[in-house]
DNA sequence: TTGAAAGCGCTAACAA
DNA sequence: TTGTTAGCGCTTTCAA
């Protein structure tokens, strides 16, 4: 720490009644001046604007807001999973590239997977006025949003849509991602084809769970229960699985990890066990590197900036009144084949080598 | 899209009034329950807050702030350079983790590097009358905040702190750190050693680069222009730049790359060129799977979620009226060594193999 | 323990 | 074109 010289100033903030009172003028031309309301004469319009200049005058949004008929305060709330996780992030600086059009500000926070977090964070929201919230929603019952909802407050939820719940909300295609990815990993000869995810709690894991089960039924394919592996919230408890699954009498000859986190925990697994080589991998979710590392990683992409462009435009909808019927929006996903998902199984292997012998 | 069967609901916010009609007592009594200050019975508490529940009421906080004495909104701002990046979500998080225990909401938007955005941004979140500013800095010229400061309202810079400004600030050790990732190349033998970085005009390009020039003229090494490459803000450049470089007649040995995204760029291209395992590499700023690469990435580690978390508590401190001195904190890097980084010298790998082939 | 009145900074409504 | 007055929802101040 290395103290300087300079001290911070005491506080003095100026109210539209000191630019007024600088510039010689009633504080209803300031507000006109300032709020570009026009019919103000050029001269006094000079006046008020080096007056508020000099005194570093700041219109003070919160009491505009609180006059003004409308009530809008140009702020929105986001509440994501986790504000450092990719995927928040990406979908994040979506929705704040739409704002930004705007003028509206965006409070941003992160849940982490507690319903409790959840209801405070709305709630404290809430009482600031937001104009709407985009929620990555976790708590199973969305109930507490019943005073916001009476209230006109916009909601648009994104990546998961709460079961039993009349909303908006823009979500990926996760039983179908799900399904192309582990039809890619039949395709490729796997028969036993093992599932790795979250936690069973969130509504995507189960729908992707569900469009993998449905490829496999289809294939004609029964799944031993031990293949169906849920509720790995790290990275770590990920890797932990997959070292156990892939070491166990029924193991797997490929992976559909449903997750990012997952997927990173599963290709950790495969490295250390030195199987990165010869046990297919195929992620729902891209990540950055995925295409350096090796095998390059197959996975089913989602769109987050598609997501959270699609979010912020249909809250400002709303905000700007539009009273349609609810929406869901769902986002295709798409395969990025890059090698891990392109791996045989070893029977194949075997066979494919014997007859590149026979060239 | 889904149209679903309900529509939204119309607007109705209750107030305080509402709530104290409903309870049969003065608004005054209702702000005391809301408040928790005390002295009112528990018959009229309980009946203020059925009442307060069944009307959905959430307290105007903009309106309280206009009125209260303090005039604080329990909200500060974050200017990042771009809250996808993954070196600004992680401070992020770290701020919001601090300002959480405070109960305090954060304004957030990515600056981009555009001085004129900064200058809005700051004008947006000073109108919504935050109470208090973390700022990554890209404007040269910081004169823009003097409203603020003059109207007390605390700034704290992070990552960079603007020169011949007087102010807080929280920043990595970055000469030291880019000291430290040379020392290392020179260690491993090298004395063909390139710098490539981020745009000069950002204050940690330039300490970067001053720490490995630093390094190389202790080791009395001359370096040829050509091996300084500035100015490379994206993947793409650091990629074309690394090609360009390696391809030259004076090309390096090893690279010292100066920020994350050029250290990517960097080993996109040296994979390009087939040279990952022959040319060294030490990168500032550590990033996910650098150790899954082949070879793993040798870095020079910051802590961003530190300097969140310092800064946010420096800016809590001044919030709290502390009006000690301004303070720069400095936080220190961290080698990690992987493998890049320790590749030697085509000279020395060549003695190393001789000398093996002896055993 | 409870309440009435004033006013925070601003804009709506109206007047000159 | 410019200004005056009231009041947004709340807390402060003061009184009962």
């Amino acid at each position: 720490m290395t103290p300087l010289s300079g001290t911070p100033a005491p506080s003095a903030r100026a109210t539209i009644r000191d630019v007024a009172a600088l510039a010689g003028v009633s504080v209803k031309t300031v507000s006109r001046v300032v709020n570009r309301e026009g019919g103000v004469s050029a001269a006094l319009t000079e006046r008020v604007e080096e007056a508020a200049h000099r005194l570093g005058y700041r219109p003070d949004h919160g009491a505009r807001t609180l006059r003004r008929t409308d009530r809008r305060t140009a702020t929105i709330g986001l509440l994501l999973e986790d504000v450092e996780n990719p995927y928040s992030a990406a979908l994040h600086r979506a929705v704040e590239n739409v704002a930004r059009t705007r003028g509206v500000a965006v409070l941003t926070a992160s849940v982490d997977e507690t319903p409790e977090r959840e209801r405070e964070l709305v709630t404290a929201f809430a009482s600031r006025r937001v104009d709407g919230l985009i929620i990555m929603p976790v708590a199973p019952d969305q109930a507490h949003l019943d005073a916001e909802r009476r209230a006109g407050v916009p909601v648009v939820f994104v990546d998961r849509s709460p079961p039993a719940f009349e909303c908006d909300s823009v979500v990926a295609d996760n039983a179908g991602g799900a399904t192309v990815a582990t039809r890619h990993l039949l395709g490729a000869g796997h028969r036993r084809i093992a599932f790795l995810g979250d936690r069973l709690a969130i509504a995507t894991t189960h729908e992707r769970r569900a469009g993998y089960l449905a490829a496999l039924e289809l294939a004609g394919i029964d799944v031993p229960a031990q293949h169906v592996v849920t509720d790995l919230p790290t990275i770590e408890a990920a890797e932990a699985a997959a070292v156990a699954l892939l070491q166990s009498s029924a193991a797997p000859t490929a992976l559909f990890t449903a997750q990012n986190l997952v997927t990173i925990g599963a290709i950790r697994a495969l490295r250390r066990l030195g199987r990165h080589r010869d046990v297919a991998v195929v992620g729902f979710d891209d990540f950055v590197l995925a295409d350096l590392l090796e095998p390059g990683v197959t996975v089913v992409a989602q769109d987050p900036r598609g997501i959270g462009r699609l979010a912020a435009e249909l809250l400002f909808r709303r905000v700007d009144g539009d009273a349609g019927p609810y929406l869901r929006q769902v986002l295709p996903t798409r395969l990025i084949t890059r090698g891990s998902g392109e791996i045989p199984p070893p029977v194949l292997a075997a066979d494919a080598a014997g007859a590149g012998g026979h060239r």
